[in-house]
DNA sequence: CTCGGACTTGGAGTGCCCTCGAAGTCAAGC
DNA sequence: GCTTGACTTCGAGGGCACTCCAAGTCCGAG
């Protein structure tokens, strides 16, 4: 099974412009496959490693680093002690800053509490001035 | 009390070139004050609101978006209603992403999983190979 | 009075991540 | 066989949020 580039947006949720900037920027682990017209054709296994890029990439990992990782991947075993620590180092960086927006998010809130009251108060004071 | 841009600049965690584009950007609530000599003098009013633009920003608010919410705090009282209306949907969004980032990191997580259980592995093997 | 360092402005530059355009090729339906 | 629309490459363009630079001013210490 092989999809063509506008399927494999789809099916992605990137754009085709953005999958062919992905495999330019190496972050693919190889070099998508062709049809005899030079269309690219994107296999299951091709679809399961962008998955697992852009959900790198939501995390916010930086592209480059994606591509770091893709660089180990594509050079074999062996260094999957390296994956494993680069992986960790940002799921690290990734739950502190989950904290840091959940802390934020709970001042937000708060301020949002305060402008609750108010509306309130102003909705009562127009029904008493409408009476 | 008040402060130059390098003590509001610590304060805030952000740097002075940021605090200056923030106020050349309109996301201030008010040009901040002068010294006789024209250095800028942050009063503690102003470090709480870039306390809350920060949060608004580190949530991902975009810059465009802070200067409306700020422009609605600067037209004065009455616009309450709308200034909620703004927070509220916000967090949403925020609360929207961090469930998404979160679904993300377990899936990750799950990667690691697979990781540390083919690093153990290796690292068997090694100490079955050296004995 | 002089020096060093912090400040000012306006505008240009940077980094990241796409996003688009131009010009051309190709495949499938009519 | 011709049109239509999806695809190709290469390179430029764009948005966002800073970040920095140049040239000049100002303040405080010595």
């Amino acid at each position: 099974m092989s999809y063509t580039i506008a399927e494999a947006a789809v099916r992605s949720g990137l754009t085709a412009h953005t999958l062919r900037y992905y495999e330019r920027d190496g972050l693919m682990l190889s070099g998508v496959d062709r049809s005899p017209s030079g269309h690219r054709r994107y296999t299951d296994r091709d679809l399961t490693w962008i998955e697992l890029i852009t959900r790198l990439r939501a995390t916010g990992m930086p592209i480059r680093e994606v591509r770091r990782y893709a660089e180990l991947v594509r050079s074999g075993d062996g260094n999957e002690a390296e994956r494993l620590a680069l992986l960790v180092a940002h799921r690290e960086r990734v739950e502190t800053q989950l904290a840091e927006v959940t802390a934020h998010l709970r001042a937000i809130d708060h301020k949002i509490g305060i402008y609750e009251g108010k509306v309130e108060g102003a909705l009562d004071l127009e029904r008493t001035r409408s009476r």
